[in-house]
DNA sequence: TGTACATCAGTGAACGCGCGTTCACTGATGTAC
DNA sequence: TGTACATCAGTGAACGCGCGTTCACTGATGTAC
């Protein structure tokens, strides 16, 4: 039971998340300072440092879980289907998760988009999530190389990542899982 | 015939991205000072800055003319090939080039890895190096989809860029046209 | 070849700015009895 | 339920630091004649 304390300290944290996304998104991380999230939030400056140890972290305080459920989804997948086409479907079953969030992945993707800095720290994160799939890859068939499994993790993240940005990009009709499924499939046609 | 004054220029300009590009790779880019880079390089801290804007973009002021030759690369491969297969053999050609910078390259590599904002400029660096891979792919075979060109582009600079990355952490009697053979093929293997 | 002047690379000093830290304090929430 | 004390979130003020800029100058290289 988390105490009164507690929770205004929560609520005071998501309300300098929210500002200091907005504010990336739209003027830019590199134009935005600690001084303007503090005041839209509704804070001092000064406590802007006591939630987050950086400007730029910030952006990536929350988690959403992605990663620890979609090793579930994919660890689901039957044995006799090959690692790609098990990445294919874990990831499509992803997409549920993440639809609902979409106006938040808009904001977040313009943010990072904003700035060099904040496009390195994904790129260093994606690393870590690479890591995660290649493990669920190597629990559901131990067989597989420890250079194949790191191999089709990246294509896989690679794959998610371009249809997130392709579904942000397009109508909000459109499904998101859709998208996936075409990266997938359009990198299967390609490749031999 | 360039003046002695530009030459004198050029030597100090390249003598300032040595003294960066050591410096960040062996103490990372944020413990790096300008003022350091310039005692080392024996200009004042005052000229650093009329040489580069920023203390990032030292770091990819060389360019190499990578991507002009590796479009010259990927057109010469015949028609019938695959976009694919063209992609592995032109990526091969390159290797060539790039075989005997090895040294520049492992510096090159540790400093941009040492620092999130120089991982975030790369990348969109790559982003230019996907756009214009993308064209020499629809110059080759016009009848190609501009998505299937992009993502065509995307995976084998991504392929490269794993080849490049094994054959710098691996034992430098290895060829970096092997690993880059090895990379294309293995995802041939992996996906389907 | 030599002189007079123009140009421009390099520098020093001082400054603005924003991130992130340190120190000292206040006032609200939580706990002991 | 009420009082006394402890804890801890939040804040203000001042500061250090490094990037990048502005202004004013020097001295070397280049050009005109």
């Amino acid at each position: 039971m988390p105490s009164a304390r507690t929770l205004s300290t929560a609520r005071s944290r998501e309300a300098v998340i929210d500002a200091a996304l907005e504010l990336f998104a739209r003027k830019g991380f590199d134009s935005t300072t600690a001084e303007e999230i503090a005041a839209k939030a509704g804070v001092s400056p000064r406590t802007f440092f006591r939630y987050f140890e950086t400007k730029e972290s910030v952006v990536f305080y929350r988690d959403y879980g992605f990663m620890r459920s979609f090793a579930a989804a994919y660890l689901e997948q039957p044995v006799a289907t090959s690692d790609f086409r098990a990445l294919r479907a874990a990831m499509v079953v992803q997409a549920q998760g993440v639809a609902g969030l979409r106006s938040r992945m808009e904001t977040y993707r313009a943010a990072v988009d904003s700035s060099a800095v904040l496009l390195g720290h994904e790129h260093r994160h994606f690393e870590d999530h690479a890591t995660t799939i290649r493990a669920a890859i190597l629990g559901r068939r131990p067989g597989v190389s420890d250079d194949d499994a790191r191999m089709l993790a990246s294509v896989a993240l690679a794959l998610f990542q371009r249809a997130l940005r392709k579904w942000l990009a397009g109508p909000s009709a459109a499904e998101l899982a859709d998208h996936i499924g075409d990266e997938f499939d359009r990198l299967t046609r390609l490749v031999p």
